[in-house]
DNA sequence: CTTGTCATGTAAGAGGTTACATGATTCG
DNA sequence: CGAATCATGTAACCTCTTACATGACAAG
């Protein structure tokens, strides 16, 4: 349960409803998240009931009514205790390579293909999450890197920097990965169209 | 159902058994796999259901009987149009980040601690999963690296170094990038004790 | 004498996804 | 008039993990 963690840590900022709190974890791009909004909700009434939570109900005029929650004591302490945890490994599912890892009896067109269209899909993604971290493409002055809630500290700041640019960096990493092995791959049918098939048909 | 394809592309290769099925995931890093057998074994069934893979019982003296598994045409024809299926994008969850996210409130001491420690882990597990790649640290001749299934093309052996190198670098990376912060952070303590703890409390 | 290998499975539970449900209001 | 926003939730489902179960044999 790691998005309760997040909950807990936008909750020592400040009070949010659930409705908040979901929408700050879909515009983050830390959370990896469905997109729905049945596990937030299930995990707030958990912290309530752990007592890491506390609810107030916000009556609004023809709105429906809203569910405060603010961090308790408890709750400070036990984030405390999640921070200086004993970090875990990153677990990447990259369902692409276990793809590629099978696809060594396409036509080279046919894998070229299958690369292209990851090497877009990876490259739009980075993109947008560009744009959405506030790296702007040297020109376009207008439109400010968006700045969900101000105040942190400065070496928070710095963290949320770095975090993001770790992602960012994945990305770019696998479009350089991707890139380099189109043209390997490329390079090697350019030669000789016949000396990957010829090798092939040696061994099989 | 990811594990379904690797299980069908290994059974490509030739018939398995669901003992033998299990040790080749659990032994190749590319199949991130909680260690349990549940999985594989109704997979199989699964897969069996569909008539992807036909199955024959081996009885053995004094030994458990195995039940050989071997991929159909069906099976083959499914295994061909999931290569040419659209890529899905890689998902990443790395916790530890979200952690970092809120650790703004700890001392620069504790942030380092955890910092070292997971960079410490990175690294171990950096060192383990290049030994398993066979990449060798330029002496040490002996133990060639692992080939459980020779055999294969050229062109499915380039695929399976490139992936094997995607993701040793994406650990490479990972270890790079926490010890740039880990610097970063250690040399802003180390100019000025209290120019963070200034700034910190200017804004709180 | 305990641990590991061979070889298969069941059962319970945690976790996450998809879809459905409500109902007023505002914007194009 | 349809779609999106605000705001909360339920129910069914699928996947994955953890733990348990068997039983002979070999190695330290």
């Amino acid at each position: 349960m790691d998005i309760q963690y997040a909950l807990l840590g936008y909750l020592s900022w400040q009070p949010f409803s659930g409705y908040d709190l979901k929408k700050l974890i879909s515009e983050s791009d830390l959370f990896y998240w469905s997109g729905n909004n049945n596990q937030i909700y299930n995990s707030l009434v958990d912290l309530y009931k752990r007592g890491l939570v506390s609810k107030e109900v916000q009556l609004q005029e023809s709105l429906p009514s809203k569910k405060i929650y603010t961090i308790t004591q408890e709750g400070r302490a036990e984030l405390h205790r999640q921070m200086l945890a004993a970090p875990e490994l990153p677990d990447c599912h990259n369902n692409f390579l276990i793809q590629l890892a099978w696809a060594g009896d396409l036509s080279p067109e046919e894998i070229d293909t299958l690369l292209a269209s990851y090497e877009e899909e990876i490259s739009v993604q980075l993109r947008m999450r560009q744009v959405r971290a506030g790296v702007q493409p040297a020109s376009d002055p207008g439109s400010e890197a968006r700045q969900p809630i101000p105040n942190r500290t400065a070496r928070e700041q710095y963290l949320w920097q770095k975090i993001a640019e770790n992602m960012l960096a994945q990305y770019q990493h696998e479009l350089d990965w991707v890139r380099q092995v189109r043209s390997d791959l490329s390079a090697s049918t350019g030669w000789t169209g016949c000396a990957w098939r010829a090798l092939d048909e040696d061994q099989s």
